[in-house]
RNA sequence: GGGCGGUUAGCUCAGCGGUAGAGCACCGGCUUUACACGCCGGCUGUCACAGGUUCGAUCCCUGUACCGCCCACCA
């Protein structure tokens, strides 16, 4: 504990202004540097989530930044040297987003780099193409920007983080970590490279990830449309793409369809463009669904995949990665057609359109060659979006990189399960999306921001390039970009040329670097010494929509690369919800800018807001809470200036109600230690606060008049005594949750920062009164109980609290007469009793009391 | 379709085998030498519904309904 210092206490103690002047102190104290010397048993280290720069920070930031703020504060005070670092996803496609916008520029990387181009001072109607050196330029430098801002936020709410320790995950240790974990990955067997169908954003022009998509609920329609048996007969299927009919490879049915079962083995012709394709059996076909018999295209959706795959079926592939469809030359290898100038001339009416003009064109088509059997009945149904996209996602087939998922599920549901989660229900959400991957992951994006495969190809005498082998740069050069940099034994000129090289153009997933957030913030392969004191970490702090994504992929390359858990512990945050208990975000207008609400209510009443949302639980927005939260603050500096007003005398703690408010508060102090080690934060803040108000409207209540001296310097000197050592308490149980208040406070007495204080233990309170004195504890109770009585029949005759009580009558069983014995005087200095009360034993409580006429004050 | 949470006072939530709790809101009071950014007091409930276990259920079990969310191969 700090030394006791000369006490000054401000006259008129105020929140505002705490907020600057201590995160000011702060950095220049260095309160949260970590120590790096300590060993691994006394780090407490934390993965933090480096949020999206290029958004702006909303009020679920605030939430959810808190809780792990106020575990890391704990942390501290139970002695730990805290690893928590903060980290700017700056990677990827929302930055590219954000300067496009923001500049009015598009990337075109044919386009060579001008070191001369500067942005407009308001982008420009049409966005002006730029290189793609210029254009990483513009995403550095407008990440860099939202950076300051971001962190002027924390600071501002108080976030504990050692801002010695940023890292952005664009920067050069991120981009050389992730190069190295994909080298790994490369070597291990894990990362392979395959062209194959693969999920496609026409807008992105873009492969995205299974975790990255979404169900939306669109209108769409069902058409039935007849395909011809050659002589004799047709089959009918329904389908919501018409469009995809030119891809068409197959129809299919269940094998144990009778209706169709005839058919299995035959052949149909497609209509207008008179192909030839199979009907086949496949155990996926559901005879339920429109008329139990489904056209298979490559590729509609994953089924068609799945069928394509597991039937062995041809690619008659039609989108092109802008989404519309290419043209083809019908009657050609693998476009037959029984009549291909009709074929063509059908086709020709969609090729070069849009996948929603060449539908409502084909549809036309379809009802004048009479295929289309009666008109689309229109349904709502799901269709798989991009999450950041806004048209629904094709698939398209295109050279991509992987990481092996599927043959490790059983592995990584096992990992799962060594991790503690707080709450612990939230495993199910990982679990259940380990077991309903279709797929391995997909870790490249065919973007320019984000951090560059670090291999290249040969290529042939044709300039063809072989993928077979690619060539990878040694660890020290890392980070390379293909692009620029030029693999060992070749040179610059024999780039793109035969029997040269040519980098690989694609970035990795943004996921694929957060991934490694763990390796990035403890310096992987850089800082030897470091490293091994945090890692495997203690705590990951995330919010359960990106269970999916950010555990899981962590998760999945600590598995490979460390064969342990990234960390021990996850805490899972829930959402902030508007009153409809939507979910708010800036997309649907209802978020609240945080920086105004920490100014209205200070960060220490927004943080008690956000503190009462435990692990996991969708927390409702709600100012009134803030407001509870300011005046809790507002109450701790005048319950401090009151008790700090007068320290004098000190001595042995003698009275029963002091003994009993601090046998009180030593519960307090270790439900509080239990509730918080198990990261439940929630009752700790409680416990706490009902504690405090207890103390500041009870307790003080009753012992002021003896802590005036008015009876005794001894009596005097046991309040004094007892008030000091509850208020240095409950200032550090409070810290965690209102660090701008307690460290005010305990700068009017105290040297140091109470956020580098003990933790507060049961045994400072108890030892100064000889251990737990229960029935003083019992009798405090007992006064307040007399007190309240007396209080409330002052209230109901509408007199002033200061009114005398002239005479009394109590009952209550002897047990409860012998308590209040034991606190009487002061329950007689706070109620104004003028005379002593009779006292009657009786089984039932009941109090009598006559009050008199409230002296009158010059 | 499978799963996970939830349903307690007007609102936000705690409680989780022994006669229902807090804060906010509301109503009525009070210049009280820490605080009017305050203090005191009051009002408010078939603890979603139906069964079961138990001496006793808001709490445990089964089912139903509704709300939110996650997952799924939604032609």
């Amino acid at each position: 504990m700090s030394a006791t210092k000369t006490i000054a206490v401000p006259e008129k103690p105020a929140l505002e202004g705490l907020e600057l002047k201590w995160q000011a102190r702060w950095e220049a104290d260095g309160t949260y540097r970590f120590d790096r010397t300590r060993s691994r048993a006394d780090i407490y280290s934390i993965d933090t989530p480096p949020p999206t720069v290029s958004g702006s920070l909303h009020v679920g930031h605030v939430f959810s930044y808190t809780h792990t703020d106020v575990i890391a504060r704990f942390q501290r005070m139970r002695g730990k040297a805290v690893f928590y670092p903060m980290g700017w996803d700056d990677n990827g496609l929302p930055t590219e987003r954000r300067v496009q916008n923001f500049y009015g520029v598009r990337c075109d990387p044919s386009l060579p780099y001008d070191p001369a181009f500067h942005p407009p001072e308001k982008p420009a109607k049409d966005p002006i193409s730029i290189s793609r050196p210029n254009f990483i330029e513009l995403c550095e430098r407008l990440t860099k920007e939202d950076e300051k801002a971001f962190e002027r936020l924390w600071r501002y709410l108080g976030l504990s983080v050692d801002w010695s320790m940023t890292y952005a995950t664009i920067d050069k240790r991120a981009q050389r970590i992730s190069q190295i974990g994909f080298l790994h990955s490369l070597e291990r067997g894990i990362a392979y490279q395959l062209e194959a169908p693969t999920l496609w954003d026409v807008d992105f022009r873009t492969a995205v990830a299974q975790a990255e998509l979404e169900d939306r609920e669109r209108d769409a329609a069902y058409h039935r449309l007849r395909f011809d048996r050659p002589g004799s007969g047709a089959v009918e299927i329904e389908t919501t793409r018409p469009e995809l009919l030119p891809a068409c490879v197959a129809l299919v049915a269940h094998p144990a369809d009778d209706r169709y079962k005839p058919l299995f083995g035959h052949y149909v012709l497609t209509p207008l463009f008179r192909a030839k394709v199979p009907v086949l059996a496949h155990e996926l076909a559901d005879p339920e669904k429109g008329s139990g018999i489904a056209m298979i295209c490559t590729f509609g959706d994953i089924t068609d995949v799945t069928w394509w795959r597991e039937l062995s079926l041809p690619v008659r592939a039609i989108i092109q990665p802008n989404g519309t469809l290419k043209p083809i030359t019908w009657g050609q290898q693998g476009w037959e057609s029984e009549d291909s100038a009709a074929a063509q001339r059908s086709y020709d009416e969609l090729a070069g359109q849009s996948v929603t003009k060449a539908r409502a064109r084909i549809v036309e088509m379809l009802r004048e060659d009479g295929s289309l059997i009666g008109e689309p009945r229109p349904i709502k149904h799901n269709v798989k979006f991009f999450e950041k996209g806004d048209r629904p996602l094709e698939i398209v087939t295109s050279r991509q990189w992987f990481i092996k998922t599927m043959e490790f599920r059983s592995a990584l549901v096992e990992r799962g399960r060594q991790l503690k989660w707080h709450p612990e229900y939230m495993r199910t959400r990982y679990e259940n999306w380990v077991n309903g991957l279709n797929g391995d992951w997909c870790i490249s994006r065919q973007r320019f921001f984000g951090v560059p495969f670090p291999v290249w190809y040969r290529l042939d005498k044709d300039g063809q390039r072989d993928y077979s082998q690619p060539i990878v740069p040694d660890e020290a050069r890392l980070p390379i970009d293909p692009s620029t940099d030029v693999p060992d034994g070749f040179t610059a000129a024999q780039r793109d040329k035969p029997c040269g090289f040519g980098g690989d153009v694609d970035v990795m997933d943004t996921w694929a670097t957060s991934s490694l957030t763990p390796q990035i913030s403890a310096r992987w392969r850089e800082d030897d010494d470091l490293f091994p004191r945090v890692f495997p970490m203690d705590l990951r702090p995330q919010a359960h929509d990106i269970i999916r994504t950010w555990l899981f992929s962590t998760v999945l390359r600590s598995h490979f690369e460390h064969d342990s858990l990234p960390w021990m512990h996850t805490a899972i945050s829930g959402f902030v919800t508007d009153p409809d208990r939507k979910k708010m975000s800036k997309s649907k207008g209802n978020a609240v800018t945080p920086f105004a609400l920490l100014e209205e209510h200070g960060s220490d009443g927004v943080r008690y807001w956000a503190a009462g949302g435990r692990p996991g639980a969708d927390t409702v927005f709600d100012p009134g809470q803030m407001r509870v939260g300011r005046r809790l603050a507002i109450k701790l500096l005048n319950a401090s200036k009151f008790v700090l007003a007068k320290p004098e005398p000190v001595g042995r703690i003698t009275e029963v109600a002091d003994r009993g408010m601090l046998t009180r508060l030593a519960e307090v102090v270790k439900a509080a230690t239990e509730s918080f080690a198990e990261y439940d934060y929630t009752p700790a803040l409680e416990r706490s606060e009902s504690f405090f108000w207890f103390f500041c409207d009870d307790y003080l209540e009753l012992i002021k008049a003896r802590r005036y001296g008015d009876h005794g310097a001894a009596g005097a000197a046991s309040a004094n005594s007892a008030l000091l050592l509850a208020l240095d308490a409950m200032l550090r149980l409070f810290a965690p949750f209102l660090p701008f208040v307690t460290e005010e406070v305990w700068s009017w007495w105290k040297d140091g920062s109470v956020h580098r204080a003990e933790w507060p233990a049961a045994g400072e309170l108890l030892e100064p009164i000889g251990g737990e004195d229960r029935r003083a504890a019992e009798a405090l109770l007992e006064g307040c109980r007399v007190l309240g009585e007396v209080r409330k029949k002052k209230s109901e005759e509408k007199k002033p609290l200061r009114t005398p009580v002239v005479s009394a009558i109590i009952r209550a069983p002897r047990h409860n007469l012998d308590l209040l014995d034991l606190v009487w005087r002061d329950v007689a200095a706070s109620g104004a009793f003028q005379a002593a009360p009779r006292m009657e034993e009786s089984s039932t409580f009941e109090g009598v009391y006559e009050l008199g006429e409230p002296e009158t004050r010059a």
